[in-house]
DNA sequence: GTTAGTGCAAACCTTTTGCAGCTCT
DNA sequence: AGAGCTGCAAAAGGTTTGCACTAAC
């Protein structure tokens, strides 16, 4: 697990491996998901009852600055709150279906290229990139176009995705 | 300007030109800008003390929802506020500056490459892209090696940007 | 023993909602 | 005339801050 790259990491930078920073590191990096800020909260809460919600956003601030984690937006999919995944050594695009919510990663030459691209015309440092993609999955378009016949006219004449029928929603504990 | 397609395009859909939209409207694509919420809020409000931040936010995601303009987040540099620029027709990605908040645009093959790569490969229906890259500005490299020699050790260890020295900082009117 | 890190409560910023009244078409 | 919009007040959602206490090194 790269989680023992990321404590060694840490440990240079003279950051303190406290029993919370444990989970959480944990956590983020053993889900397969991308987790935000309150998902992760309630996870490590499971494992430590004690352990605050203010925490948890001190240490995903902390791992962004430390350059460990990246952090989503995934077209805000879901909210205004962001997602975190610990930094690959590949860059990659986040894909997200606007109407079941599954995230697909696209790993691809034209992300190098762009940042090639980018790096040359503007000079540019690049630190972090960010590639997100929203539309709809090959499975969607289909029940879509099923729902479109049924569904009432005014929602497709504005083009608002239907409201998803499953996935999001998150409220405070 | 795109200002009368735009006003066309609503028409279309039924929707009112009310006064406080042909404000709005006139201001997003007015302004070279990427103007946030709160931003447009004041500036309409230079033209209309009268006009609402509601009606801003209102305004804002209707014409998300219309397609006519899009919503970016331009690596939270400043926030976490939305910032929106009128739709183009070209896909293009934002560079932005972490250290002075300088925002480019790229338009270039790679972006179109991606969107083609992706339609192919998992099928999908792509409504929306969003690229965003956040580093140095090549006139910022040289300050911060300049910041660096000076500035205190610790920042660089946590890989900290030094905190902009003119640009961000939003407060409530 | 220090100093960084934690928990708690309270604040903060951005955005949304409910509702009565106004105004485009 | 009447549905669609607006303004106002209030709330919600997500994140940050101040401070006294705790624990990692």
């Amino acid at each position: 697990m790269a989680n023992a790259d990321m404590k060694d990491s840490l440990r240079e930078k003279g950051v303190r491996l406290t029993r919370q920073r444990q989970i959480l590191l944990e956590l983020i990096d053993g889900s397969g998901k991308h987790l935000d800020a309150e998902e992760l909260f309630r996870l490590a809460q499971a494992k430590d009852p004690k352990l605050n919600r203010v925490t948890v956003y001190r240490t995903l601030k902390m791992l962004k600055h430390s350059g460990l984690v990246d952090e989503l937006d995934l077209m805000h999919y879901g909210g205004d709150q962001h997602y975190y995944e610990t930094r690959l050594k590949q860059e990659h695009a986040h894909i997200i279906c606007l109407r079941c919510g599954k995230v697909e990663e696209f790993f691809g030459e034209p992300l190098a290229r762009l940042r090639k691209q980018v790096e040359s015309h503007f000079g540019f440092e690049i630190l972090i990139t960010r590639t997100e993609i929203g539309g709809y999955c090959s499975h969607c378009q289909v029940l879509r176009a099923r729902e479109m016949e049924h569904a009432a006219v005014s929602a497709e004449l504005a083009d608002i995705p239907a409201p998803p029928k499953s996935p999001p929603s998150r409220k405070r504990g």
